[in-house]
DNA sequence: ATATTTAGTCCACAACATAGACTAATTCGG
DNA sequence: CCGAATTAGTCTATGTTGTGGACTAAATAT
C-alpha cells in the first residue's frame, strides 16, 4: 500500500507537480511556476532543467510577464518527443490514434469493419497491423511512443488484460493484453471508461461527470475529481443493466427490464422497424427524425424516458455533477436530451436543489481511443522521473 | 490541489506510515517495522521515538521475535492519551461514544427520545449536554479528546456542517456544525456514510463494501479500498430513492416507486397493519416473524425483493465487493437476507461470475456514532505530526 | 564461557529544498 | 542616452531528512 518516502520520491513528486502545472497553465515562466507551486525559484529551476533535458518541456520565447523588469522565459509541454497510441476495438470499426504529450492528435486511422464476423484473433491481427503502421509513422517523425491503451466494449480484467465477456462482439475470455504485442506496454480497459476519460482530457474537460456511452450495449464511465471510479473489481458503470421496470422485457443479462432493452441501439432499430443495414442504423434514424417521422420520434421519447429513469437511480447513488451523453446518444441528442433531462428533473425534484445538467459529448466515436492514449500520457505526467530514466538508457526498451 | 513536498512533509508522511503499520499489525518491534516499511532501522527508531514522546504509541514488554538474538521491544498504539467523541442524532435516540486511539470504546451514553417532537435547537441542546458530560468523564481519566464527529439522518454539507433536509426528522437548513459547540473541532456527516465507516473500522473490517442503512429512510454508504465514496457534492448513496418500479407508489421525494416505498420502516409497519407503537416497531415485527405470522413474512418477501432489485442496480453501477445490511435490516436479516441475495443473484446471473455476498452488520445502531469517532481518529493517524504539535503547545487549544 | 545472532543506537554522509546574495535583462524617468 | 528600478534566473551556504555501516546490547547455542 502506501510506502516510505525518501529523497528521490520527494524529487519525483515535485517534478510531477511542476510538469502538471506547466500543462494546466499552458505555459509558465520559472518565476510564476515558483509562485504557484510554493517551491523556491532555485528548486523550480533545477526541476525545469531536468524536464528540459528529458524533452518533456521546451522553452518558448521570452515574454514580459510583468510590465517592468527582465522578461521570463516561458516553458510549455513538448509535443515533439513523447507520444502514446490509443486503440479501440468496437463492433463496427477499429481505430487508432497517436497523441503527443501536449495532447495534440498526430495520427488518425479508422477502419470500418464488422468485427462480429471475424474470429477474435483475426480482429486482433487486423488491429495490430494498423497499430504497427501508425507506430512506424510516429517514430518516423521523431516521436517516441511510450505506451499503448486499448478500449474494448465490455468488462476487462485490467491486471491481466483479458476480456471476460464482450457480449456485443460475442467474445469470451480473450487475452487481448498478451495477444496484441506492439513492443510497448499495453493497458486494456472498458470502452465506456476510456470514453469518459477522453471526454475529460480532450472534450468538455469538467472534473466530475457521468459519461453515458450508448452503443449496442450501454455503458457509463464515472469521473470524480478528475479520476475514474472503477469499483471494487473494475466492473462499475454497467448502466445498461440498471433496472427500469423489474418485470419488463427479458434482457440477455438474465434479468428483466434493464435499460438496454429500452434505450440500446437494437431497441431503437426494432422500434423503427427498419433493420435493413445495421452499420448505418444511427444515420438512418437521424434521417427519419429530421424528416419528422412520428414512429421514430416516439421511440426516442420512450428511450429517453427509460434513460432518465435509470439515470435518476444513478444520480441518487453516485451523485455526479453532470451527465454527458455520448455514443449514439450524441447524434440523437436534439431529440432525446430534453426528455432525459425532464425525466431526471421530475424524479429528483425534492431530493436536491438542482438536478445535474444533461449535456452532449463533444467527441464522436473518437472518445475511447483518445482516452486510451491519454491514460498512457497521464502516467508520464504522474511520474516523469520514471520516464526520463527509461529515455536516457535507450538500450533497454523497458519490460511490459 | 497537489502541493509541493518538502522535508517536513516527507517526515510527516513517514511518521504516519509507521503509526499505520503499528496499528494494522497490532504491535511490532522497531526491527520488523523497518522491514515492513522499507525504512532503515535508524529512521524507524527516530520516528518511533517521536511517536512515543507524543503519547501515540507505547512500548510493551520485550519479546523474542526470532529464536536467537536480542529480543525486540514491541510497540503498540496507545489508548491512554488520545480519544475522539462520536455523536448521533437519529429519529428515536441520541447517542454518544468515546473511543480511544486504539479503537477501544471507553464510554457509551444513549438516550431514547422521539426527536421529531422537539425543535432542532432543543435536540441539539440535549445532545450537547450528553456530550459535555461524556467529555468531562473522558478528560477525567486522562484522555485528550481531539475532535468530535456527528452523524445525522440526511444529506449534509460537510464544509459548513449544515443539514439541508432531513425529512425523517422534519429538519430543514439546520446549522448543527456551528450550533453544537463542544470546544473541539466537529465534523458532521450523513448517518449512512458514518455507519459504513463504523462497520469498516469496528465491525467486519472489509475494505470494499456497500453498507445499507435501513431506518425510516434508506441510505447507503459505499466504501471502496478503505475510503468512503461521497460523489461530486457529497450526496452519493441515496439508495432509498433508487427506482424499483418507475410508475409505482408516490414517494415523498417527488418520484414514484422508489425503494423507500417498498422497504422503508414505514412500509413494513403499513404492511403489518399494526402501527401501534413506532418506537418498538421493529421489535414487534421481529416478534411476529418469530411466531411465524404469514402477513409479516409476506411483507419481508416483498421488501426483500425490492431491496434486491434496487441493489442489483447499485451493483451494476458501483460494483461493491460485498453488501452489508444494517439498521432495521440487521434484526430482520434471518427473514430478509435470503430473498435479497436470491433476487440479486437472479438478476446478475450473466453479468459476472459471482454476485456480491449479502451479509449482516455486526454493529447495531452503534455503527454511526462509532464511525463518527473513528473518522476523527483517522485524521490523527493520517497526520500524527499535526497532532503532536498541538499536543506540545497546550496553551493554544486549536482553532475552529 | 564463548561464538552466534538479532535489536537498537551512533556517526559520517548524501540528497534535496531553502534563503538570500548575486547577475541578467528589461522598463521608466530625467 | 544613461542611471535607477524592477523582475528573472543562478549561485552558494545551510538546514533537514533518510541512508549505510560500524558499534553496543542482550539473548540463545554449543
Amino acid at each position: 500500500m502506501a510506502q516510505a518516502v525518501r529523497h528521490d520520491e520527494m524529487r519525483a513528486h515535485n517534478l510531477a507537480l511542476v510538469l502538471r502545472e506547466v500543462r494546466s497553465h499552458g505555459s509558465l515562466t520559472r518565476a510564476t511556476l515558483a509562485e504557484v507551486t510554493g517551491l523556491t525559484k532555485t528548486t523550480v529551476s533545477k526541476l525545469v532543467g531536468d524536464l528540459l533535458e528529458a524533452g518533456l518541456v521546451v522553452e518558448a520565447g521570452a515574454v514580459r510577464a510583468r510590465e517592468r523588469g527582465r522578461p521570463g522565459v516561458e516553458v510549455r509541454v513538448s509535443g515533439d518527443r513523447v507520444a502514446a497510441i490509443g486503440l479501440e476495438i468496437n463492433v463496427d470499426y477499429l481505430s487508432v490514434r497517436v497523441v503527443d504529450l501536449s495532447r495534440r492528435v498526430r495520427l488518425r486511422l479508422t477502419q470500418a469493419v464488422d468485427n462480429r464476423l471475424s474470429k477474435p484473433m483475426d480482429v486482433i491481427g487486423d488491429l495490430r497491423r494498423l497499430a504497427l503502421s501508425a507506430l512506424a509513422q510516429a517514430e518516423g517523425t521523431g516521436l517516441r511512443v511510450v505506451g499503448a491503451g486499448l478500449a474494448v466494449p465490455g468488462p476487462v480484467d485490467i491486471e491481466s488484460g483479458e476480456i471476460h465477456n464482450a457480449p456485443n462482439l460475442g467474445w469470451r475470455n480473450v487475452p487481448v493484453g498478451t495477444a496484441l504485442d506492439l513492443g510497448v506496454p499495453l493497458r486494456v480497459e472498458n470502452e465506456a471508461n476510456l470514453a469518459a476519460l477522453g471526454e475529460l482530457w480532450f472534450g468538455a474537460g469538467r472534473a466530475d461527470f457521468l459519461y453515458v456511452s450508448g452503443e449496442i450495449g450501454i455503458g457509463a464511465g464515472l469521473v470524480v475529481n478528475g479520476a475514474l471510479f472503477r469499483g471494487a473489481r473494475g466492473f462499475a458503470g454497467e448502466l445498461g443493466h440498471v433496472v427500469v421496470t423489474p418485470e419488463g422485457p427479458q434482457c440477455r443479462c438474465g434479468a428483466r427490464g434493464c435499460l438496454e432493452q429500452y434505450a440500446g441501439q437494437d431497441a431503437f432499430l426494432d422500434a423503427v422497424a427498419d433493420r435493413s443495414s445495421f452499420a448505418h442504423g444511427i444515420d438512418a434514424i437521424v434521417a427519419h427524425l429530421e424528416h419528422g417521422d412520428p414512429t421514430t420520434k416516439a421511440a426516442c421519447e420512450k428511450a429517453g424516458w427509460a434513460l432518465g429513469v435509470a439515470l435518476s437511480s444513478a444520480i441518487n447513488l453516485v451523485d455526479p455533477h453532470t451527465i454527458v451523453l455520448g455514443g449514439i446518444y450524441a447524434p440523437l441528442f436534439p431529440w432525446i436530451g430534453g426528455v432525459v433531462a425532464e425525466t431526471i428533473g421530475g424524479r429528483l425534484a425534492q431530493m436536491r436543489a438542482t438536478a445535474p445538467p444533461v449535456e452532449v459529448s463533444r467527441l464522436g466515436s473518437e472518445a475511447a481511443a483518445l482516452g486510451a492514449a491519454g491514460q498512457v500520457l497521464e502516467t508520464v505526467v504522474a511520474d516523469p522521473a520514471a520516464l526520463s530514466e527509461r529515455l536516457t538508457d535507450r538500450r533497454d526498451p523497458g519490460p511490459r
